[in-house]
DNA sequence: CTCGTTTTGTCCTTCCGTTCACAAACTCCT
DNA sequence: AGGAGTTTGTGAACGGAAGGACAAAACGAG
């Protein structure tokens, strides 16, 4: 379920001023979903709650950390280091949240010999060589659009299997592969088509 | 409708190979959606398709365009200068889709005096000042966390009515305002959780 | 002009996610 | 110990999106 990370935030958040234990209510207003369609995510994990009391929060924050995968730390590379490559190899919430950054790549040569966030950035024919030595399984697009499916190929063809694509085109990768697509002006063009039709309606 | 602008895109890709006509099934193989579903999605629009010859591409994407809204210019700001605002506000892909970020805030007083693609970083006092002079009703908020409900609420106050997020919080604004959350921490998540899903069956 | 081919637009069925509502289970107070 | 008050977990109803399927419409060949 793609609201479990969500409700870990949330969890985590709690656990940092000291609460003990919350009710679904409570998590639900957090997060901002309905609390019925909490309980049944949460059920859909177990019976983890106690009737008349609330969730452990502790407690439940391990256990979607463990139903998530994020007991364990997911090596990601990132293919594309220009201004958004640049913001991903920096951002913290990756490190945070169980996933370690172990290499930057462009195909650019003029990268030769730099460093991003503390980490050399290394030349895109190194890709199925680092892919292997570190038993990398997680993917970052963030490329040109005309480049993505070259990198998603090759990405694949190393044994990558998850996908996340900043790259605004629609990947093609085999069965088995999940691909996730971060598109910005798309998000941006979602917001102008409701803000134009409050603009409709309005005047 | 969330998948015009995946269409939107598609068109524009056929525009600059000069194809002048397309099916509902070319377009559907394009964008990776069922063709039946994509019929429906711009019969919903009206019916600016040709029986037994598909649709006119140039048409069609005017249309759409114009659906969306972004026949007009809509003027951005975007609040945080930090790694990812810096990529944002470089970020080519929202100039070439209708969209012009007009102005950079930050609350942090480093910062003045400091140009970032090629506009001033203002501090965030004037955050009103810049929303009613350019009549700006996007914000982008890419700030840190904790900073991220204040700016919401002087963005609102200001009178902002679309928020594009990226800070991994829950806002909690007025009826009547937009907001959309981009968490890149969680869409690795959902990935890790389908990483793990497939290393649980295979051995 | 007529027939066969192509493709749209839409009806209808199916399915999945959401929400309501309530019994079961637990705590606390008396 | 028992009753009042909470809160979970889930059965059932609801709604809407997705996809299959087909009639209506356009085009081209003969």
């Amino acid at each position: 379920m793609a609201r479990l990370p969500i409700y870990l935030r949330a969890l985590s958040a709690l656990v940092e001023d000291n609460i003990g234990t919350c009710s679904s209510e409570d998590l639900a207003t957090a997060t901002g979903v309905n609390s019925a369609k909490l309980r049944k995510d949460l059920s859909y994990l177990g019976s983890y709650g106690t009737r008349g009391v609330g969730y452990d929060v502790d407690y439940l924050r391990y256990q979607i950390a463990r139903e998530v995968g994020l007991t364990q730390d997911w090596p990601v590379i990132i293919v594309g280091i220009g201004n958004l490559g640049h913001a991903l190899a920096n951002y913290s919430g990756f490190r945070s949240r169980g996933f370690r950054v172990v290499a930057l790549l462009d195909a650019a040569p003029e990268f030769k010999d730099t460093e991003v966030a503390g980490l050399p950035v290394r030349p895109f024919v190194e890709l199925e060589e680092i892919v292997r030595a570190q038993s990398v399984s997680i993917g970052v697009i963030s490329t040109p659009a005309q480049a993505a499916q070259d990198v998603a190929d090759r990405m694949v063809g190393a044994g990558i299997t998850s996908i996340l694509n900043f790259a605004p085109t629609v990947l093609s990768v085999p069965e088995g592969v999940d691909v996730r697509k971060v598109d910005l002006s798309i998000e941006l063009q979602i917001l102008a088509y409701h803000e134009q039709r409050k603009a409709e309606v309005a005047p």
